[in-house]
RNA sequence: GCCCGGGUGGUGAAAUUGGUAGACACAAGGGAUUUAAAAUCCCUCGAACGCAAGUUCGUGCCGGUUCAAGUCCGGCCCCGGGCACCA
């Protein structure tokens, strides 16, 4: 007798025992078979898993195990991005170093993945903070840098004067340094760079093989690069000695240059700063402008500020002398740090015009309305239109308007058409301890070179103190102390920035074990690309970018053969939870963990009440927001797998939402998804106890065994495309869910009725595998089967058992339904509209009016039309 | 501010190519079983009107295209993600 409790503790932890004496999940590189690489994002090591993390690797797993069960090779690996800040602050708080925390923390967090029973090869797990990882980055950094396509130059950080130190911006809290409460500067300092710029064309041209990415990353990715074209112009500025300093300025818009009346430079320019020697409020303006932060962000929605240098300029093609500017919008980093204004015809231009002053000039009239003036006293007119008052150029539209201008210019020798990049380049120097050493080398001369390849790698040593301000590795001298070729040299005390790591571990877990180079080509190219990449929509943009330029830097060092490194991309919405909170009187919010809350619902189910479980004291409902520290919302994934189990906690995962949607976490729909789990165990078992079965004869069914054979092969069919095609793994479970339901009403007396019983039950415990393979991995065997699920193939849809004789079909008139029947799937055209006049209820809409048209879909429905 | 998503019952959602709006669940209400509870099973469940058959309205708001619109087009409102040193 089978056990009909459904205990999935005891089953969980024999099944998670038997994946790891099998080595189920080791992949072997097999170039005979096909492969499929299913990779999921890895994770930062920061302690527990979050529900996020459960979200994400439960989609992995269940693609990794429906293409096994589809009899593909599978590689499905897992590490960990285990350099970066939270560490460094970690390691302060608890006074331990964070080379210490870190890797206590992967032994946790591997645990609780192999408790969730995530198939991994174990045997490929890499973490990037080990020297055998960074090596190859390093190496791989030097290469870059003899190829040319690495350099040094000045870039601005956030500067804490009080503790001497550089800030990421997360520790910019309200332009004050988070510890220090310091007003934070903007700095510059060298640093490194790798020219993503040089490959700009081409990450944008090959987002059009990416046909299985979602559009809107691709469309996300295009607009970061945001190609454009336009003009560089030179605007001559004449100094008082007689001398002619020039600006070079940068537009797309070229047609509207007569409208120039100012030029706006960075508050850090040069011009600014030269004019600000003899200019005590051009001084101050300058020094105001350190304080403002360059995040984007902040830049676009910032009060816009701006300073006469006294300087002008000539505007290159009228002549005509115009202000120059130092403005707090414009970037030094950016560009050229100088932009050309054209007040009436740009929103932003005109704002910054009408605060100073200056003057406001119409060059664009409306394409149809050539002769009229625009009112430019209430905004900018941005359309693009027919040109005036631009000398020889009026009359031109915008494409005529641009290449005449450019043409002008260029033979003035004033201007060039130049295809220009949002994209800047990859800055990639990290003033912090724990990340990989930068492998470069400072000489007396002032020169750097990279470490040479024989003393690779640059190790970060561990065991360190930290004091919370400077990077251990810069606070000690003797560290950076070294030579090059018999001179005295000093080590880089930069690290990387941590998306240097993850940006190829993709690509190192094909070979994860070899030590004599970055990646082993063979085993790259059998693997690569990945076939199915999972992660958070909040890498849209810069990981992935950086992904696949550096899969494009790795073919040109000949690494690997493709030009893109995740074939197919599914990203996965965040996970939400009921927030709760106090305000105390002077409106501070204090948050409480929904695990300490009881609630009362009214009878719609909406909470009106709450209270601190432990006390009864009144909190506040905050609404569904996404788990986070701040909120104090996080659901510990460990509970509710101690509560309920994995593949309880695998499947409310899978059939709350579609994966890109956020997911909400509720209580209830766990115990629901238990549940579910709770009756397919108790069906199967049930007739598993039925003992040895009948074959089944497809021949001899009568009509309703027809119909339930028909719902088991239409849920093979829906299951295999929502998981397989549409990834929409939620009307998946939505189908077997319908499934069961009708298999638990279906008689069991007949021979032929267990029969088709067994074939729906293997049906369903085939299809649910991927999602919730303890239980299904025991079942299969309580059904008779020695072989193992894993590899026991995907159910197979028999296309006779679909076939339907009779179909429903609709029946509207003028639109709105007013018959439904049922006729003989063959029926013509003819039969079906005569079928649906006879209709009673359709014939009282259409007596006694004109038949003006009848629509017929086959199948589906008959609209007849009539008035 | 810019770029990208989303908005459908009390709730999560489904409707795959323009063709029955609300599958599957959760919550709620009613009933069966039980000494009782849990568990389980059955029924109801968008709104209004109606004894019923059924009718009308209904997918954020306003307008359009179409025999037919949640789905396509134009304009708005609200919510979320990203914005280059958090990862």
């Amino acid at each position: 007798m089978a056990e009909h409790q459904y205990n999935p503790k005891e089953i969980e932890q024999r099944v998670q025992q038997y994946w790891q004496d099998s080595q189920t999940f080791s992949a072997t590189d097999d170039p005979s078979k096909e492969k499929f690489f299913c990779l999921s994002m890895f994770p930062y090591p920061s302690g527990r898993l979050h529900m996020g993390h459960v979200r994400n690797y439960t989609i992995g797993d269940v693609i990794s195990r429906y293409q096994r069960m589809q009899g593909k090779n599978v590689l499905q690996p897992m590490g960990w991005d285990a350099f970066g800040l939270p560490a460094e602050n970690a390691a302060i708080n608890n006074n331990t170093a964070p080379a210490n925390w870190t890797y206590s923390n992967i032994d946790y967090m591997k645990s609780q993945l192999k408790s969730l029973g995530f198939g991994y090869d174990w045997d490929r797990e890499v973490a990037t903070c080990k020297p055998d990882y960074y090596r190859w980055e390093q190496w791989f950094f030097t290469r870059l840098f003899e190829k040319g396509l690495v350099y040094k130059k000045n870039a601005t950080v956030n500067w804490d004067p009080v503790d001497q130190t550089v800030l990421a911006n997360e520790q910019v809290v309200d332009g004050r340094g988070w510890r220090s409460g310091a007003l934070v500067e903007q700095k510059e300092i060298p640093q490194w760079f790798i020219k993503i710029t040089d490959y700009a064309e081409e990450l944008l041209r090959d987002l059009d093989q990416l046909d299985d990415w979602p559009e809107q990353v691709r469309a996300m990715q295009a607009n970061w690069i945001g190609r454009s074209e336009g003009v560089d112009i030179r605007f001559d500025v004449p100094q008082g000695t007689g001398e002619q300093a020039s600006l070079s300025v940068y537009t797309t818009r070229p047609d509207t240059l007569y409208g120039v009346t100012y030029v706006a430079v960075a508050a850090q320019h040069p011009l600014a700063e030269q004019a600000a020697k003899n200019n005590p409020e051009l001084a101050a303006f300058i020094d105001e402008c350190k304080n403002t932060k360059t995040v984007e962000a902040e830049l676009a929605t910032m009060e816009k500020k701006g300073c006469d240098t006294g300087f002008q300029a000539v505007h290159p093609l009228t002549g005509e002398l115009v202000p120059v500017w130092a403005a707090n919008f414009v970037l030094m980093d950016y560009g050229s740090g100088a932009v050309m204004s054209v007040p009436g015809h740009d929103q932003r231009d005109w704002e910054f015009a009408t605060k100073y002053g200056l003057t406001i000039r119409q060059v664009i009239a409306p394409a149809e309305d050539a002769e009229q003036d625009c009112d430019l006293t209430a905004g900018a007119y941005t359309e693009k239109g027919r040109l005036i008052h631009s000398d020889s150029f009026d009359g031109l539209a915008f494409e005529d308007a641009f290449d005449a201008i450019a043409q002008a210019l260029e033979k003035k020798g004033a201007g060039k058409r130049t295809v220009n990049y949002r994209l800047r380049d990859w800055g990639v120097s990290r003033q912090r301890y724990w990340g990989a050493p930068i492998p470069m080398l400072n000489l007396e001369s002032g020169e750097s070179v990279p470490v040479p390849a024989d003393k690779l790698p640059v190790v970060l040593p561990e065991d360190v103190q930290m004091d919370g301000v400077t990077s251990p590795i810069k606070a000690d001298p003797d560290w950076a102390k070294t030579d090059y070729q018999g001179q005295a040299a000093t080590r880089e005390t930069d690290t990387f920035d941590t998306f240097m790591e993850s940006s190829w571990y993709y690509a190192r877990y094909t070979c994860a074990q070899n030590n004599d180079a970055m990646l082993s080509p063979e085993q790259a190219n059998y693997w690569l690309p990945v076939d199915q990449y999972v992660g958070g929509i909040e890498h849209a943009i810069l990981h992935l970018l950086y992904s696949r330029f550096f899969h494009k830097l790795l073919r040109d060092e000949g690494l690997v053969d493709s030009d893109e490194p995740f074939k197919r991309l599914l990203c996965q919405g965040m996970v939400l939870a009921d927030s709760f909170y106090r305000e105390d009187e002077s409106g501070k919010k204090t948050w409480f963990s929904p695990a300490d809350v009881s609630v009362e619902k009214d009878d719609k189910g909406r909470i009106t009440k709450a209270w601190l479980t432990e006390d009864g004291t009144p909190v506040q409902h905050g609404g569904m927001t996404k788990m986070s520290k701040s909120k104090n919302n996080g659901i510990d994934p460990q509970q509710v797998i101690d509560q309920y189990g994995a593949d309880t906690v695998r499947l409310f995962t899978m059939f709350a939402a579609p994966p890109e949607q956020t997911l909400e976490w509720v209580e209830s729909g766990v115990e629901g998804a238990n549940r579910f789990l709770r009756r397919v165990w108790k069906l199967a078992t049930e007739h598993a106890d039925k003992g040895p079965v009948a074959a089944l004869d497809t021949q001899s069914l009568n009509k309703d065994q027809q119909a339930l054979r028909r719902e088991i092969h239409k849920t093979i069919d829906k299951v295999s495309d929502d998981i397989g095609r549409r990834q929409t793994f939620n009307t998946a479970v939505a189908a077997v869910m319908e499934l069961l339901n009708h298999l638990q009403k279906a008689p069991q007396e007949a021979a032929q009725d267990i029969a088709l019983m067994r074939e729906g039950v293997e049906a369903i415990v085939r299809l649910l595998n991927p999602i919730t393979p303890h239980m299904c991995h025991t079942l299969w065997q309580q059904l008779g089967h020695d072989s193992d699920i894993e590899f026991a193939g995907w159910p197979q849809a028999d296309k006779q058992a679909l076939i339907e004789d009779e179909k429903l079909i609709v029946v509207q008139v003028n639109g709105k339904v007013r018959a439904k029947m049922t006729v003989a799937a063959n029926a013509e055209k003819a039969e079906l509209e005569a079928a649906a006049k006879a209709q009673p209820n359709v014939q009282q809409f259409i007596d006694g009016k004109t038949i003006r048209k009848v629509i017929v879909v086959p199948g589906k429905l008959v609209n007849i039309v009539a008035s």
